[in-house]
DNA sequence: CAGTATCCTGCAGGATACTG
DNA sequence: CAGTATCCTGCAGGATACTG
């Protein structure tokens, strides 16, 4: 798995828009982010046990303000990971959940999630053996 | 899957501390930020096809500066995900290469970007219809 | 209720210089 | 070669106020 593009690439372009550059040197980049962000994660997390409204989800989403968490759906509805209904009623009622290929990608991402929490336990245990490690170099 | 810890958490606490609120309230969360960040995924994913040194890892990990390289090379082995083999020569050479745990991880990432990846003709049409319904609406 | 708009700040992370 | 140290800045993202 190469990630790489010439390196000269970021350096001698059109200026300020090594982002995009990068960007560009791998499209799915962008969707990638939005899945496993910080927020994206925990709303596809949270979108994966059903539908639930604007405000439902804030509360699910531990910690997320109306900002971000407005910003993470525009953006995984527009990758088509989640779909939005709203009912033109008033008070408004919006509903979001998770498409077919949110769902499965949700999946997916449930999956890596699992496994790192399932293997916490080593990871403790390597950072302990890790500080004690540099605890003893730096004494 | 709830990732929620009550919302009361981040604000009434001994303050200024809401992000390592959030961090113990989930603690395989600081791990799965090494694992799907920017830097760790890219790392990860090279060092998937064998051991490297300092320098060709940067070469490889597209952009990567030496701060952030060591940054992540540190985070990631004191997560027991990869090894650094150092020779006591001169000039120094250190190896670094995925353990055990790192390859079983770095393989559901890879799953992931993979599935991502080959899911983006979808994503793409998703974003030509969101951006088409968009331009309808506004205009 | 379901958002948008504005303003502001901490910190991720780049640039640069230096070291064993 | 394989890093560390320092300085600096853009922007993610929080707080607050407002709207259909």
């Amino acid at each position: 798995m190469v990630v790489s593009a010439p390196p000269e690439y970021g350096v001698d372009m059109t200026d300020d828009l090594a982002y995009d550059v990068f960007a560009r040197a791998c499209p799915s980049r962008g969707t990638l982010e939005h899945v496993t962000g910080r927020w994206g994660s925990l709303t596809l997390g949270a979108l994966y046990d059903g539908s639930f409204r604007f405000n439902e989800l804030r509360r699910r989403v531990d910690g997320v303000s109306e900002k971000m968490l407005s910003q993470t759906l525009h953006a995984l509805e527009r990758d088509g990971l989640v779909h939005r209904e709203a009912q033109p009623t008033n008070p408004p009622r919006v509903d979001y959940r998770l498409t077919p290929l949110g769902r499965e990608i949700a999946e997916r991402l449930i999956g890596l999630i699992g496994l790192v929490e399932g293997r916490m336990p080593q990871v403790e245990a390597a950072r302990e053996s890790y500080d004690a490690r540099r605890a003893a170099t730096t004494v």
